[in-house]
DNA sequence: GTAGGTCCTGGAGTTCGCTCCAGCGCAAGC
DNA sequence: GCTTGCGCTGGAGCGAACTCCAGGACCTAC
């Protein structure tokens, strides 16, 4: 589904969540030019411009400072937000909640024991989303080499043998 | 989100998906009377009786068959395909895809094959759930463990002691 | 026979989470 | 000065996957 296109200007973005940072070179950190814009965020979240933007309206993002030009700057604190952001979405939170964290956020110190209460209540909902990943994943897997089974053997699925013409068009789709 | 409330008509159905079958007493197999109706089938699918309809309508289930009063009568085996279309929706299978597996099933022994390769497709695409699930995880546990810390140390997000107040609020939300 | 419960149909409505776009501004390069 | 590239805003539009509903049929129990 995501489109590939390299085109100038592409707006869905490749994510590339494991690259921190890597491309300013050689100057260390300067703390005033470690701001990115708005298509560097882009490229790390694997968040399109445009969901960027629409999280910042929607106040799921603490307000990102502009520079001079009104363009985005953000700090390295707020690109380590979106990627966090990025990753709770990607796992279901619904924005609903990034929203109630992003607030805890910006109400400073005094919450961090809420914003914790709600990362555990996330990592409960990750660990439902794992055991229904495994258990369909091995109701997958075990319909899987029932086909294979009978594909090799050559039977229908009520056990029957199919003909020589359904045996050939069986195995197709498995190269 | 769901509704937990078991009035009489109640439709949206707590999921039971381990309970292949264990209403019917002591017949055994009489081949007639282990026709389902469709609260049954929501009740172990986990799908709502309207979702049943609406996957029926779009083509996402072999046609049920009906009773003499034109009620849904499912078979052990549209049990079993419900209840596998529901794990693979559930784990991310858009509906066009289950609606190409259900169109598969429909064809007969031919399309084994193919039936396999599009169940392989989805394992894939569930590992890669998994990965990013579990990346996901380690970053809330991450977060989670660095605000206990500070919690414990009583410490702000620069490493700044907060103040008493601050201190008792901090440990809200954790109890 | 009538009340209650379950199910039917077809179609409209809803929610969520973006995505697209027009029209504009700014800055750099030619 | 003009073009090109990148970004801005606000609002409209969209696709996916349901969910809800009105109006009706049928069966069972009382």
């Amino acid at each position: 589904m995501p489109d590939v296109s390299m085109t100038t200007t592409s707006e869905r973005t490749t994510p590339q969540l494991g690259a921190t940072s890597e491309m300013s070179s050689a100057v260390g950190s300067s703390d005033v030019e470690e701001l990115l814009g708005i298509a560097q965020i882009a490229a790390i979240s694997g968040l399109s411009q445009d969901t960027l933007r629409w999280y910042e309206r929607q106040g799921l993002l603490p307000q990102v400072p502009r520079g001079s030009d009104g363009r985005r700057r953000y700090s390295p604190r707020h690109a380590a937000m979106v990627v966090l952001l990025a990753r709770l979405r990607a796992t279901g939170m619904p924005v609903e909640e990034m929203r109630a964290f992003s607030t805890l956020v910006s109400a400073g110190a005094a919450t961090h024991g809420r914003r914790l209460a709600l990362l555990q209540r996330h990592e409960e909902r990750i660990h439902q989303r794992q055991n229904e990943l495994q258990q369909a994943l091995d109701l997958v897997r075990a319909k899987a080499a029932h086909y294979r089974e009978l594909i090799a053997a050559g039977l229908d699925c009520d056990g029957a043998p199919v003909d020589a013409d359904t045996a050939v068009q069986q195995a197709r789709g498995t190269p």
